[in-house]
DNA sequence: TTGGGTGCAAACAGTTTGCATTTTC
DNA sequence: GAAAATGCAAACTGTTTGCACCCAA
């Protein structure tokens, strides 16, 4: 069931999002809504510039100025691939890990169970809280082999 | 011991990494050599900013172009850490993962042993060749806490 | 109505490229 | 002597900033 290309639950989120502006006390405009529609649709791993590139009506220091917003209230976190791009994800989606292909850049995402043990068995024994994690698995895809 | 700044170990790798752009059929000049060195004497993660600001008198631009060079040849390895940089780190040492504090920015070389065993296992789950893997904590360090 | 947000253009940082000169093999 | 590497400067890419105008609260 589709409201133009939106299906019901990407309005809730993107409803959760703009709420999340407001009450961070920042200003919901229409550039915002437009944004937050557009990470809410791309439904995965997105980089600032593809974003941008699908907004050509809103300038492109509104686009990295509101992602960065996102990003510090934690609505979107930011995945480092070795591959010179920022890529980011909607929070709201289950944290998972990802595996690269070396040859074709290919970008899936896993969920590796046993690390969120060792990485929480790990913090009990530093002194310091953790706040989150990152991992890339390198690897040559099936396709690629 | 001690020759000039550099122990007698570290000679030894300095002597490998020249081989190897021997052996990879890559002309040993003067300014790779420097290049090697400095690498070498900075034992740990290190930008490829600082690894030029280092070497003043050798041009930018052949100290990036030496730096793809080992990392193609698997002599260097680069890690990307959510900070806008890239590291780098010699590929003879260890592997290790790194913690990195999101105030300070400070980042430390830690080793999660049950990380590998995932890994393993995971390798085994899927139908492709792990080549390496890549792992980031985000946490808050004591210092900052 | 006023302070934050926008959009443009200019600035910026890190990196790459073109090319004449130098070095290695 | 030919091919590869260098160093400079210019180009390029992704991102940020300054500033006049605009709009949400």
């Amino acid at each position: 069931m589709q409201i133009g290309r939106m299906v019901y639950d990407q309005i809730d989120i993107v409803n959760k999002l703009i709420e999340s502006i407001n009450i961070s006390g920042n200003s919901v405009t229409n550039s915002r809504r437009r944004i937050i529609a557009e990470i809410v649709r791309k439904e995965g791993l997105f980089t600032s510039e593809e974003l941008a590139k699908s907004l050509p009506n809103i300038g492109r220091a509104t686009v990295y100025r509101t992602l960065r917003l996102l990003y510090e209230q934690g609505s979107v976190c930011r995945i480092n691939i070795v591959d010179d791009h920022s890529y980011y994800t909607l929070s709201s989606s289950d944290h998972h890990h990802h595996t690269v292909c070396k040859k074709c850049n290919k970008i899936d995402e896993i969920n590796l169970i046993g690390l969120e043990k060792s990485i929480k068995q790990f913090e009990k024994n530093i002194n310091s809280e953790i706040l989150s994690h990152n991992l890339e698995i390198y690897i040559i895809c099936s396709d690629c082999a």
